[in-house]
DNA sequence: TATCTTAATTGATATAGGTCAATGATATGA
DNA sequence: TCATATCATTGACCTATATCAATTAAGATA
């Protein structure tokens, strides 16, 4: 059942009362997305953030001169979505798009806001994940500032195996911010 | 009264109860640290995160070939720390050095822990703070991988106008992932 | 004020990685 | 299966920035 994955993924992070997650799984609907398709595009209204039951995805902005940056992947039992935008109630600045068919779960602005209400453990629960995704993008910085290519491909590797065979080079290259020829030099370089 | 702008900065976050406050207030410490003194070295157990009343610091990393990275300042109403190690009661990572003498208040990991039981509210709040943090962060990331030095120096310049004339240029060099000389030869450019 | 230390600048040179262009290799879809 | 599009690789060349070394400027201290 579609809710198993997001309940054991709140019960890795809090302790909510049998009450506390009907309030949370009601406020949730299901979304499909096949791949290549778009669940968010720049100018639009952000209403949702989504959690991956099932798939493959990536967050991007395509800034004034056309290229794409990569901020973010996701697979299962992670969150997606444009933080800033929905954060702000602001219109999208990023593309989320499908790698692969997905099923996800959506969460919308209004329904968070009534549910730390209502259910004020989710404030705690989305507080930890919010402090767990700072840490790894302090991590991203850094990294990024003390290591060449080739030490953040195999750091990525090692980070994030399920997502290193199920997205192409190239975006990998771009979530480094390398270009994929450079990322392909150095591949070889890894093999020999 | 020290407590004066840590009052202010919830309530623009919150609407805490006066006894939240209270409850709050018993639990912060004050602590003074001048020029060049440390308030955290790497390898002890990170106990605080720190609010600034006054002055001016920076959180930084020294890697495997001691080259350092800036990860953060903080000047007046600002929090800083090490928040990996924090959370995770770690040792610190961290070197965490006063700019300017600095007059700060320390929140500790255990009274944290009681205070969002005790008043909850300030899980909201510290949600809020870290969102606002994962949100600059992003920024930061993306502006390294779009723009050029240049770009970046003037960013930074307009995003912190409080912190670029109370630091010197190769402490924000090092914060842009630059050398000092670079980010000099830079700053000659802009002038012509 | 003179001295010492720290920071900023300037010059010369090296290099990682970018860009452009072409070719190979995989997938995808009729 | 063949045709087409997508992705990965390779080569040649270029550029932004790093690095090393020296000099100048600005702060701090006695």
């Amino acid at each position: 059942m579609v809710y198993q994955s997001i309940t054991k993924h709140i019960n890795t992070h809090i302790n909510p009362t049998e009450n506390d997650m009907r309030i949370f799984n009601a406020v949730l609907n299901e979304v499909t997305v096949s791949k290549g398709q778009f669940l968010l595009k720049p100018g639009t209204k952000v209403k949702n953030e989504y959690f991956v039951i099932k798939g493959c995805l990536k967050a991007y902005y395509i800034d004034e001169k056309g290229s794409r940056h990569i901020m973010q992947f996701a697979v299962e039992n992670w969150w997606i979505g444009d933080f800033e935008a929905f954060y702000n109630q602001a219109p999208a600045k990023l593309y989320i798009e499908a790698i692969e068919d997905a099923q996800l779960l959506s969460i919308n602005y209004d329904s968070l806001e009534n549910l730390y209400k209502d259910a004020p453990i989710f404030e705690r629960y989305f507080r930890i994940l919010i402090t767990k995704a700072f840490i790894s993008q302090s991590k991203r910085i850094l990294s990024s500032q003390e290591k060449n290519t080739q030490q953040r491909y195999l750091e990525f590797c090692s980070s994030y195996p399920l997502i290193e065979d199920r997205v192409p080079n190239y975006d990998i290259a771009n979530y480094l911010g390398v270009s994929p020829e450079n990322l392909s030099r150095v591949r070889q370089q890894i093999k020999s």
